[in-house]
DNA sequence: AAAAAAT
């Protein structure tokens, strides 16, 4: 399969050759023929599955016939992220420059003079996110009734971002002859009623898998308890060769404490979230890039769209609520042919949503408790430098960690799923902690227990461990309860050695 | 629950 067999124009292909591109992915090869054939299309797909090449190729050939009139635009696509939106034109610059099509990119937080000017003008294609887009449209600057074709992107974005109203009410402005494209991650019920309502006998395309979550990414998840996650940060970015990390957090107020605490550590790092204006972000963002501070602690901010490259770690310091964030996340690192290294910290309060990114993943992140695999394969697990003094302080892999060091509590370890494709355990045991909320198990506390023990087996039986006795087991020959199953990455070494 | 999205 190739984009000469989709149907696409010769010169639409020439700019696709030329953007390095031989083979279409899954969802391209899909929904490419589709499109060009006007047919409505719903593709639930996540990012990574080269979703945008999906609608603009076709699109561009599409609108190659017919030209554009005076504040009337003829095909509309809405994002919900100004970064997003400027992605899209990015794609529609790089694959349309052959075929001459006027575009206009309508977001906020920039003037809206020449915005105005080009939707005066005549625009083939406007890209818009919706705030900036009922703005303009309430002064009377923008015609939708000649929009023939419209692209819902990020559906399920829109609706967590409050848009889906704004979306309706867009779409009643367009003529009801028209095109429509949506796509979405996921098909919450709110998403279903807006396709019923405003796309015509839809083909539904479902892209289960990214095309591969970056096999340039390392990716670890690092089990802790809620207050080892500050000592365990110093401690990996102390041993790591850490040339650049961005360390995403999910509240503002922790971005701010974080960076104040590493400041204080001697860290050079700073710090980016929405709560700063425009010029501060790029400013703060500027001094990450030209290497004045090395560490970068962000919000989800940072997660899309940012251009920053050549970024060696991510650490997420709190696993991302939305799954879709992960992705967007770990990707800032491992971009242009560089390896790089992402951990995720996962208290019993991030469990729920790493089970999320696995499922959404369709793969397993590896844990670093697991022994062999942690030891040998991990960066994180290197030697310290010969010359560390580190080096003789440290315990040997394996070693038992002090007890007032923070370390690994057995019932976090039962909060952390197995991975959902792969045998997945009973609802009690993937999910215990909330199960545990729920009055018929306070009630028999016991079976909770035993249910528990069972699924811990079970997980020990799964994996690569399965020579070694079980952890509850192991507890009789005089081992401290450290939770621990084996060595040590050396950056958590030195935490527990504190 | 959080951040972002129009000014």
């Amino acid at each position: 399969m190739s984009f000469a067999d989709l149907g696409l124009s010769d010169e639409l292909l020439r700019a696709v050759n030329e953007s390095g591109y031989t083979e279409p992915t899954p969802i391209q090869a899909s929904a490419i023929p589709s499109v060009l054939m006007m047919r409505d299309l719903i593709g639930i797909a996540q990012t990574g599955t080269g979703k945008t090449a999906s609608f603009v190729l076709p699109m561009i050939d599409i609108l190659a016939q017919g030209r554009s009139r005076a504040r009337m635009p003829r095909s509309l696509i809405l994002e919900p992220t100004r970064e997003l939106a400027a992605q899209v034109a990015e794609n529609f610059e790089k694959y349309g420059k052959y075929s001459g099509l006027s575009m206009a990119l309508l977001i906020g937080g920039v003037s809206m003079g020449d915005q105005m000017a080009a939707l005066e003008k005549g625009v083939d294609v406007l890209i818009a996110t919706p705030g900036r887009l009922m703005d303009l449209f309430g002064r009377g600057k923008i015609l939708l009734t000649g929009c023939s074709l419209l692209v819902i992107d990020e559906a399920d974005r829109m609706l967590d971002m409050g848009f889906i109203p704004d979306i309706e009410e867009i779409c009643t402005k367009l003529p009801k002859a028209r095109q429509t494209l949506l796509f979405s991650a996921t098909m919450p019920p709110p998403i279903k009623k807006l396709a019923d309502k405003f796309l015509d006998n839809p083909k539904m395309i479902e892209v289960s898998r990214p095309a591969s979550s970056n096999l340039s990414i390392a990716q670890y998840l690092v089990p802790l308890k809620s207050d080892a996650k500050r000592s365990t940060l110093t401690a990996l970015l102390q041993q790591e060769e850490v040339r650049t990390a961005i360390i995403f957090c999910n509240r503002k107020t922790t971005v701010r404490e974080l960076n104040k605490s590493l400041r204080r550590s001697g860290l050079a790092s700073s710090e980016i979230h929405g709560d700063m204006d425009q010029s501060a972000r790029l400013a703060e963002l500027d001094r990450f890039k030209r290497g004045e501070v090395n560490i970068l602690v962000a919000s989800d901010v940072a997660a899309r769209g940012l251009d920053i490259k050549g970024v060696s770690h991510v650490v997420n310091f709190d696993a991302p609520w939305h799954p879709d964030d992960y992705v967007h996340r770990i990707g800032r690192t491992g971009r242009a042919g560089a390896t790089g290294v992402a951990y995720t910290f996962v208290t019993p309060e991030d469990a729920e949503n790493v089970a999320n990114i696995e499922k959404l993943q369709g793969q397993k992140i590896e844990r670093l408790s697991a022994p062999a695999t942690a030891a040998v394969e991990t960066p994180a697990a290197r030697e310290p430098a010969a010359d560390s003094p580190r080096r003789e302080r440290s315990p040997r892999r394996g070693a038992k960690p002090r007890t007032n060091a923070p370390s690994f509590e057995p019932e976090i370890a039962e909060v952390l799923p197995e991975p959902i494709l792969d045998d997945p355990l009973p609802a009690e045991i993937v999910r215990p902690v909330r199960e545990e909320r729920r009055p018929r198990d306070e009630a028999r506390p016991q079976e909770t227990g035993r249910s528990r023990e069972e699924g811990r087996s079970r997980d020990e039986g799964r994996s690569r461990r399965g020579d070694r006795p079980a952890r509850h087991e192991r507890q009789a020959d005089d081992q401290p309860d450290d939770g621990w199953n084996g060595p040590f990455p050396a950056f958590l070494e030195v935490t527990l050695n504190r």
